[in-house]
DNA sequence: GTCTATATACGGATAGAC
DNA sequence: GTCTATCCGTATATAGAC
């Protein structure tokens, strides 16, 4: 059995993500287009928002919610809602954006945090499904969403999607330099180590119904990509 | 490297798949509903919209294409376009029921074709790859507007893909009873490569930009499933 | 700060001319 | 069979009362 760097208990324990804290970000970051004045209030609503946008967008699709519905479903007002966003449009940008940079931020952080090819794969695949988890409905947003963006934020996430895909190619390569993993195609393992990566909060329904966890799955993939890279005892990593 | 049981290019050419054939089949089985008696025209104008809807899904999703749109790029009037279907629901429906029809009827056709788990195995990647290149954009739109569908459909949906995934469930028992296979956790292996597959049509902008064929991934998935099911020379099966 | 009421546009859908 | 014109509901967005 693959013992994992760190369990999403842990992870949880340290690093303190939510929506709570996207939405306080996502404050701070448009300070100047939000009216309200009272933080406490701010965020609060702002939070009821949010959650309701990726609650009614994950059965219909961010198109399919009319602002009627997020303002029924939120219980705020359609004047009120207003007060938080200057458009649907800006809405979605907002969060779109302030999901972004959690990755930006956690990921290269997590990665340089061990030194060996094996070690900082375990790290960057946790890391990453971790991350996922605690922001789920933000995941997921993310993937059917962005899409369907336009201009400077569809350039955006075409660049965030690449980016983590270019951490695993990197850790990869290096692996392979150093002699710890035996020799494959670079990119083509990345982007499945990718999409094991995304299966976890697209098919999220799926693996709770089988109830497996977060740190079931982290041992799976990685056991997975470990004997394909020809690592033999992941176990004693 | 790994030898294929069929290229791409061998498939297409037994199996006659395409958006045509798909829309033939949709007038077939729609002809109660559809006004126009000229067989070819209603299948000429049927190929039309649905390639528009598609395309314009692609960018936009269902929700956010308007009939005026459609009407427009398509190049047929909304009187027109509401010859060919009661409602824009309707439409959904009407593409959505008719791609999973394909996967029913082919997939397990061309798994009984090999008697081995390896081989079956290998059949079932192909086809499902090869099937998914042929329409593209149906299995994007699938898995895109899948979620967003209701009732019946939606149970449809998810039947679906749970359907595929128990053949690669059954594909992998049997080649672990079989001593084919190491003994591994047959249902996450299952969804682990299906996840693969998806990739293959939901990142199809990706492999085009770096030159991947279908041929190319196919053999990739293989060689890194085998891998992981302990197949040590898939050169030569 | 939050609400209700409303302006204005756009959506799906249909009727009826050709 | 196809088109244009139009109905009518609902969408986003805003103004102004409280």
């Amino acid at each position: 059995m693959l013992a994992l760097p760190l369990t999403y208990a842990e992870f949880r324990a340290v690093e303190s993500i939510g929506l709570t804290e996207l939405c306080r970000d996502m404050l701070a970051d448009n300070r100047q287009s939000i009216q309200i004045k009272k933080e406490d209030l701010a965020v609060r609503n702002l939070e009821r928002i949010v959650k309701t946008v990726l609650i009614i967008s994950q059965r219909q699709g961010f198109h399919g919610m009319s602002l009627r519905q997020l303002s029924q479903q939120s219980r705020l007002s359609m004047g009120a809602l207003y007060n938080y966003f200057g458009s649907k449009e800006e809405l979605l940008q907002m969060i779109y954006r302030q999901g972004q940079k959690q990755i930006h931020q956690l990921l290269p952080a997590w990665i340089a945090r061990s030194q060996s090819a094996a070690g900082q794969l375990m790290q960057a695949v946790c890391c990453h499904l971790y991350l996922s988890e605690a922001l789920v409905h933000v995941f997921y947003f993310f993937f059917m969403e962005g899409k369907h963006l336009r201009g400077v934020d569809q350039k955006k996430a075409v660049a965030l999607e690449r980016s983590t895909e270019i951490y695993f190619e990197e850790i990869i390569q290096r692996g392979m330099d150093g002699g710890e993993f035996q020799a494959v195609d670079v990119s083509m393992t990345a982007s499945a180590v990718k999409s094991l990566l995304q299966d976890w909060y697209l098919k999220r329904y799926k693996y709770r119904a089988r109830k497996i966890s977060v740190d079931d799955y982290a041992r799976f993939a990685l056991s997975f990509v470990f004997r394909y890279l020809g690592v033999r005892d992941a176990a004693t990593l």
